[in-house]
This record gives structure tokens, C-alpha cells and sequence, in this order.
DNA sequence: ATGAAAGCGCTAACAC
DNA sequence: GTGTTAGCGCTTTCAT
């Protein structure tokens, strides 16, 4: 049960090998439409499909992106995961994962594998990696070193460092929506659920609850941040404490904590919204599912995706180094789960 | 910038390019470690790492896996894959994704494609492409005639027909259970929201709610079934019909379609489980974060993940057709969704 | 113990 | 318009 080669293209049309691969070939050429027409008809009839392999060991690339991804158990992660896939599908390109937990880094020997594999180029999916100091720099020279093209979800500086593109949030500009929305509703200790202070995207969101309670003349506590780790056990773990701090409203970094914190709500005799508000960040699709829905942050998940694997396409097609920053502004979505104090 | 190759390794050692690749060679070979030792460090030190493609083209098979996956944004299907995809890292096999909604149906082509990728195995994750009928023969005969090791879930006939590895679930027995939980509380009028009616999974749990009803001596009333197809939406759309059919419990046929339910509850004037009890399918984590967390059937999804990708493991190294059929049986998770009628 | 050489399936430069 | 041929980077058989 051998597979099909050119070569038996080539011998059941008589033509030689190089005809069928130029007659296959998606670009223009010498052979005449009727040869080519000839040349593709017995093609399909054989089932033959180039061997990728082949055609990437001799064009150095092979029709694969290698994609860096977060825990997909984050429905926001999940559906920007799938985002990608189907608008790469499009492209003739597949995604090969490369799934890292914070936890065991991802390490320079499996990011060479991919770029061993022949993929077109590397989707920087999970921020965190970011924040890894001194890793980060040694996986910044692998990527130097492979030469492809990159795209990377909220670091802009990729794009001023010439590394590659990206696509981000205006973080600092959701997370003053969401503490403005509270403090309009007359909260003033506003706790907050913050992801790991070491990351940029946790530090811009810091950013923007900060310029919302300057604007409305309220001093910046400290004794109200919980740094959590953007899963839900934290956000349950939040809220014993923040309750302590005497808080009348919670600012969850992500949905996922904001879960947590419901989760735990009920083992503390804690209504939301009646003795909590509670805001999040994401607009996950379980937003809605809540008895109470959660009031969010909507990110623009879909065209994350979307400008993700279009810019890489865009990358990868033109053969271009030259980097954008696409920058999506977020919007309050309004639930039940904030009210007036 | 060019990438290192073997050449480069062979010329910095002073040895053949034989010599080198059989040094860095896992199995052992007539190199003298002395040998091996030099050649293995000036590698590490040029930052060689083999190409793939070269690799393949010769051997005939990457390190890599193609899954075939259904939407990502169910979590249960989240999980599952991300257990597979760390299980298969420890083997050093990556996966390639190979997302389908049901809607837009795998083609024969895309397949091809990824065994043309030189994939060592392929796992049928979405246990809806078993359904499709004519489709799913073309599938099959293309799966056959790869001639690759198969692991896929919820089909243990895949087994029979000596096509590959099943893991899957005793639906019936789960279905049985979330059934015969409400019957125990006292229900007798209880709606099920089913899958497609097509798909096996789906029969085999309208079998065991069957069972159960047969168990408490009360009649099947066709009128009690709402066909939905596993998506939040419909879980609402189900509600007002099942609403109007008087019913006191509903088991729903997954975790995700019973949001549906929790989600358009509030605007029926519905109160689970007060006015409705709710038993669900799949066990998935957001279960508990709702105010009143989900009864549901544990599934064992981590261990799931696990098999696949042992069992293709497995298959790959032991270049073996000696398929095996693991079946898991459910538990149910009593939470506050159902209760008393 | 080591090197030379063939060849995996394909593309593309080069002849005709 | 078509065929011949030289590799791409690697593994492996066959000489030595």
C-alpha cells in the first residue's frame, strides 16, 4: 500500500516527471492547458498528493505555522485558538501546536523542533512567555536565528524590535472602562484581582484602574490588589481577602477569575450583585450563562484571530519584514453583574 | 542566516556525514563514544538540530500526530485535547490540528494533505464524522488507505473493523445514571435535550435514559425529546418546548446545552432547581461555578486524553495493527441541579 | 571504526 | 513545449 508518487503520475501519462510537477503547479508555465488538463485529470484519478516533505525539503517551507498557546481550557484562549485554525484553513495552512503552561516553560529545544519541522512561521499566542526574563531572551534568539516570520498577541515592542508583528489590546484603556463603570455606580474600594504582577498585561491593566480612580480623585490602595494567576482557583482564593479589605466592588482581571469568585461567593453568604459588584475582562461566551451575567470587557476575540492569521499570511506571502501593530480597543459590556452602591 | 545542517556538523567535526548521523543516533552503533562524545557536543554547540523534512523524506514519518478535532470552545473537548497534546510531548510528537465544525465537513482533501505532511498517526477526536454517512466512507477508505495507526473516540467498531484503537465512554451507563438520579428524586415527567439523532453517542444515550425509565416502570413519551445538537443554543431553545410539555426534570445530553438552559431560565421565570431540576453530561469545571452548580456525568476526560495518545504512542513504536478497544465508564457528580420533586 | 554513495520525492535550472 | 539532471538534508547499505 505504497503511496503515490510523481513518478507514477508521470508514467501512466507519458508525460516525464518535471511536465507533471510543472503542469500541478498552481503558477503559469510552458505546458499547454490541454497537457495540463490531461496531467491533472489522471493526477486525481490516482488520489496523488505531493508528498510534503519532498516539496518542503526542496522549498524550505512547508504549509505549517507553529502556534504558542496558553491553556485552551480559557474558553478566550479556545476561541482565539479556533479563530486562527479556520482562517488559516482558508490559506492551505494548519496549526501545530505547541501548548506551554507557565508552569514548565517553553523550552529553545521545542521551538527548534518546529522550526526542524519546516513551518512558515511562529504565532506567539501566550503573552506570558514575554515575562520570562532571561528565557525569553534565549527563545527571542531562537526565533532571530529560524528567520521566520512572527506574529505575537499583545507586545508591541515586537514590532518596534523588528522581530515581528503584532497584535494586541488596549489593555490600560479596558481595564479604566471597567473601574469606571464601578466608580460611576458610586463604589469607591475597588478591589482588584490583577493577574502576575511580573506580566505587561497584567501592568497595563494596573494602568488603566489607576487613571480611572485619578479621575475620580480616589487614592490608589495597594491593600486592594490580590495578584492572582488568571485561573479560577485564584479568583476564588481573592475573595476571602478582598472581603477583609471591606471592598463594595471587585475588578477581576479575566473572566476566568471573576468564575472563581462566584464560585466561592455562595460558601460566603455573598450576593452578587447585591452585597458585590463584580467586572471582568474577556467577554467570554459563559458570561451569559451566569443566573447573575457577568459585566465584562469585550476584547474583540474573533478579530484577534482573524488579524493574527491574516497578518502571518500577509507576512508569509510577501515575503515582508516589515512589521505592523494592530491595536484592538475594547468595550464595556454591560451585564448585571455591577450595580449602583 | 542560514540553518545548520549535518554538513556543517561533519566539516567543524573532521568526520563523515555518516559518522555523524549515526553518532547522534539514538540506537546504538559501532561510533566509539569517544566519538560519539565529540561529535555530540560540537552539535550542541553549532545549535544543530536535524532537519525534519530531510528526516521524513528519508524515514517516511515525522514526529508529528494529526488530530481531528471538533470545536474547541466546548470545554470538555478543550480538555481532552490538551491532555493529549502533553501526553504525546513527553513522546517528543507534536500535534497538527485539524479543526471541523460539523457543518463544514472534513473533506478527503484536507486529510490527505496532512498525511502528505508525513503525520505518524491520526486521531479522530470528533466523534461526529462516524456519522456522516457516505462521507465518512470516503473518510475511512482514505484513513485506510494511509495506511496509518488510528486512534479514535467513541467508536469502538473502528476496533472491529480492524480500522484502529477506540477510547470511549459508556454513554449508555452514564445516561442511565443522570436518568435514574431524577427518577429516584421523584420525577416521572422528564424532557431529555439529545444530540443529533444521527450520531451513535446520541443513540446510545437515548438507550439509557430508555433503560432507566423501562427500570421505574414508566412509559417513553416521544413528546419528551428535544433533538438538539450539543451547542449552548440549543440548551434555550429547548427550554420553552420542554416547558410546554410539562416537564419536571430535564437531562440534558451535554454540559454545554444545559447552560443553554441555565442561560434562558431567567427569562422563562424558571428557578433551577426549584422549578426544574437539571442533571447534565460531561462534567466540565465550569459546572461548579454557577450559582447552583450542575448534577452532571463524569467522564473521565483527562483520563481519555491519556489513552489516545498512549495508545497511539504505542502503535507507532511498536508498529502495531493490534487495535484495542478501552471503554471508561461514567460517574455521576451529584451537585444542586436536581432535587426532590 | 569510518567514508562514499545511493536515493527518499520533489522543484527548477538547463538543455533541446 | 518537453525531457534531463542536479540537488534539498538526511539515513543507510556497502565498501574499505
Amino acid at each position: 500500500m505504497e503511496r503515490v508518487t510523481i513518478k507514477d503520475v508521470a508514467k501512466a501519462s507519458g508525460y516525464s516527471i518535471s511536465t507533471v510537477s510543472l503542469a500541478l503547479s498552481e503558477k503559469a508555465s510552458r505546458v499547454s492547458d490541454e497537457t495540463r488538463n490531461k496531467i491533472r485529470k489522471i493526477a486525481s484519478d490516482l488520489h496523488y498528493s505531493p508528498n510534503q516533505m519532498a516539496v518542503g525539503l526542496k522549498t524550505k517551507h512547508s504549509k505549517m505555522v507553529g502556534i504558542i498557546m496558553a491553556d485552551m481550557q480559557n474558553p478566550h484562549v479556545a476561541s482565539v485558538f479556533m479563530t486562527i485554525d479556520n482562517e488559516l484553513r482558508k490559506y492551505g495552512y494548519s496549526l501545530i501546536c505547541c501548548t506551554t503552561n507557565d508552569k514548565d516553560v517553553l523550552d529553545v529545544q521545542r521551538l527548534q523542533n518546529l522550526v526542524a519541522c519546516g513551518i512558515s512561521g511562529i504565532i506567539l499566542a501566550n503573552p506570558s512567555i514575554y515575562d520570562l526574563g532571561e528565557n525569553w531572551e534565549k527563545l527571542k534568539n531562537t526565533i532571530l536565528a529560524s528567520n521566520l516570520p512572527i506574529v505575537g498577541r499583545d507586545n508591541a515592542s515586537l514590532c518596534e524590535e523588528k522581530i515581528g508583528s503584532s497584535v494586541s489590546v488596549d489593555y490600560e484603556e479596558g481595564a479604566y472602562l471597567a473601574t469606571r463603570h464601578l466608580l460611576e455606580a458610586g463604589h469607591t474600594r475597588i478591589g482588584c484581582i490583577t493577574g502576575p504582577l511580573t506580566m505587561q498585561v497584567t501592568q497595563y491593566r494596573l494602568d488603566g484602574y489607576k487613571r480611572a480612580l485619578r479621575d475620580f480623585s480616589i487614592d490608589y490602595d495597594p491593600v486592594l490588589i490580590y495578584e492572582g494567576d488568571y485561573e479560577i482557583e485564584s479568583g476564588s482564593n481573592a475573595l476571602p481577602y478582598l472581603l477583609g479589605q471591606n471592598v463594595s466592588a471587585i475588578f477581576s482581571f479575566n473572566d476566568n477569575m471573576a468564575f472563581g469568585l462566584f464560585r466561592s461567593a455562595r460558601s460566603f453568604g455573598i450576593t452578587i450583585p447585591r452585597d458585590l459588584s463584580v467586572v471582568g475582562f474577556d467577554d467570554v461566551s459563559f458570561d451569559e450563562v451566569l443566573e447573575v451575567p457577568l459585566t465584562s470587557i469585550h476584547i474583540h476575540a474573533r478579530e484577534i484571530g482573524i488579524s493574527i492569521a491574516d497578518e502571518m499570511i500577509r507576512l508569509i506571502n510577501e515575503d515582508s519584514r516589515d512589521f505592523q501593530s494592530i491595536v484592538y480597543t475594547p468595550h464595556l459590556m454591560v451585564r448585571g453583574s455591577a450595580r449602583r452602591k
